[in-house]
DNA sequence: TGACAATGTTACCGATCCGTAACATTTATC
DNA sequence: GATAAATGTTACGGATCGGTAACATTGTCA
């Protein structure tokens, strides 16, 4: 007997998406096994989402506003602190790369959006466009000489270590990213 | 009419699978595609490679052959001199990311096969070991305070490239990403 | 030219997958 | 308890994919 309280379908049906997305790529899994692993089925999901590619987007916008609730977490955690906070980001982006339940499938899914004609392909652009944003003015607030390159740089690191950790898993280099990170950080703000 | 000589249908077939695999990803493409594209038929891909995981295994050796001799050019260019060997290969790593035809697919693919239980599983491990055991010594050679950080660095920024040049293409990150190697190169140089 | 190997063509099987239809069951609301 | 909405179950259709069988065609070499 499961004690913990069942949400409503859609909801384990987002989380099961999302759990399964990450894992196996969106084109490795198949919705009878994410309504499976809901504990539900196949037709409820095709009632709160007419597709699979619905589903998808869904899953990349509830994402993406984790990634945004996340970010003013650490905004307000150091107020006015440019440099704490971009400490902050790149101590947040290591729990990411290496903690199960992360929302990583953003750009893990991107990359299989790409060759593929996704409805969802777009908005995946535009987000990465706003975060690129985003970090390259928190570096200019910390004081980085090229703000750019050192958002270049965080970028590479970040994908890398997500793609790494896929691949090579916790023995891999993506398990030393924030080390890395942090002496990249310490060199652009030298 | 064509005027390149026509290769035997074996090679047409490794080449065009190698291809197809690099830019829709293993599970992406299916052999019926790839015999198309090689200009020849499913029958006589399946008379020369007795599955679709045998063809994936010969494309990832033909890749792993061509790595090997790229590595022994570069040792081979830079007699003695560790240093510009580290930088060259910077360099032909930052060619390879986002030269259209290249041996990327080797770890591209590794990701793929994580999650399955796929016969080249373990021969990809095994180059992936290989690899970095060979540029620690390289970076250890060339003076690197720690070998080991650095090579972690290189990795994630390749492996990094890689991804954000397949997702973001030619406006990303990752065409800087030689800028920013060079940098951590010297960074951990001095 | 004849014989044999390699390659090409067509058709098919079984499995998987996305999506839908029809019907049964549970849950919530009055 | 009655009614209606939400959810669950079963079955199916159409498409794709990995893989095979049978046969036709081409090329090669004696």
């Amino acid at each position: 007997m499961t004690v913990a309280v069942k949400c409503p379908p859609r909801e384990r049906i987002i989380d099961a998406a999302r759990d399964l997305f990450r894992k196996h790529g969106i084109k490795g899994i198949g919705v009878d096994a994410i309504a499976e692993a809901a504990d539900s089925n196949k037709m409820t999901l095709y009632r709160h989402f007419g597709s699979k590619d619905d589903l998808v987007f869904v899953c990349l916008k509830e994402a993406a506003a984790e990634a945004d609730a996340f970010w003013e977490g650490i905004k307000a955690a150091n107020p006015g602190d440019a440099k704490a906070q971009l400490r902050d980001w790149v101590r947040c982006a290591g729990e990411f790369v290496t903690v199960e339940h992360c929302n990583c499938e953003l750009l893990d899914a991107a990359a299989q959006l790409v060759e593929i004609d996704h409805p969802a392909r777009q908005f995946v652009e535009e987000l990465r466009n706003l975060y690129r944003v985003r970090l390259v003015e928190l570096c200019r607030a910390a004081g980085a000489a090229d703000a750019e390159l050192m958002v270049d740089a965080l970028t590479l690191l970040v994908e890398g270590a997500r793609t790494n950790w896929r691949s090579a898993g916790p023995g891999g280099a993506a398990t030393r990213f924030v080390k890395v990170a942090e002496m990249i950080v310490d060199d652009f703000l030298a």
